[in-house]
DNA sequence: GGGAATTATATGCCGTGGAATGTAGCGTAC
DNA sequence: GTACGCTACATTCCACGGCATATAATTCCC
């Protein structure tokens, strides 16, 4: 159940716990739509969506965008390789890494599941953002964010 | 009407990226720090104060809590129980299900593990918090939470 | 009261991520 | 130019969760 948020003092605690579990739930949702739709989950349309945005991207600068660990990473390359979605082409600047792309494939999907993946978020989010406006918790948000990729708080090891 | 600004437009996408950034690097750091502490991870520190918090509870009543599939439940009752945090009692009212209630060991350690998270969470969203009021964020996402829950999006199959 | 259907959970298999280790390439000091 | 340390990544081993299945107990319905 949902923790109250009322009163100038706020349980920390139990608005950690509603970040959670919205998250969650929110990602499981995604994955249903996506999976059905169009065979991918959602951490594979994020990491299609970061190539799409950001092409030539090094393994090491998705690792950093999602706070994962640079082995998770390198696997999930592989298997979007595997799948034809993405290709790893030699960096000319520095033969230790490779410059990950996306196929013409990889584009198309990547294109098909933004519409998908942004349409059932708003269904999914649409009748909160009807009772409230959203604009200051996304930008809480957005600048707790901006201060913990700062101070490289929770990023992992390897 | 002017208040409710029901038109306004929000980049979703950025929010929910910023949501799931957040809660990766936040569990991130309560995960160091409690194992680091306590020898525990979130997970399981969750795990213990729900049981703290509700004795008695059965697999399901978890399951539901966090989002998760039956078997992650029972496995995780499993290891909390080798641990000798966690002991399963027979229920007598229905022997199919068992009531997990914490050990004397298990309600030290999650009221020794709950200061160590209160205190680093606090200390994680301390500088954001100063700059802005987070009761409307904690509001929206609570009730974000209540109709994720009340309409079982994102429950797992099993 | 006795199957059939349902429920609650345990278990097995598989895919995925974390952490540690391996390896090739790079940069610098000398 | 070569030896040493560092970096970027790949790979390996292990722990965990999802999903499907198995099993036991309960409920339904007559």
């Amino acid at each position: 159940m949902a923790s109250k948020a009322s009163g100038e003092r706020v349980d920390l605690p139990g608005f950690f716990s509603d970040l959670v579990r919205c998250e969650t739930r929110l990602y499981n949702a995604l994955n249903d739509r996506l999976r059905e739709r169009h065979g991918i989950v959602t951490s594979q349309f994020e990491f299609l969506r970061y190539l799409r945005d950001h092409p030539g991207a090094r393994v090491a600068d998705l690792a950093a965008e999602f706070a994962a660990g640079i082995g998770a990473i390198s696997k999930g390359a592989d298997r979007l390789e595997r799948q034809g979605l993405v290709v790893r082409q030699p960096n000319p600047l520095d033969r230790r890494s490779s410059l990950l792309t996306l196929t013409d494939d990889g584009l198309r999907l990547v294109n098909a599941a933004d519409g998908t993946f942004t349409e059932r978020l708003t269904e999914l989010i649409a009748e909160v953002l009807k009772a409230h406006p959203i604009t200051g918790t996304a930008q809480l948000l957005s600048e707790l964010r901006s201060v913990l990729e700062r101070d490289q708080i929770g990023t992992p090891t390897g």
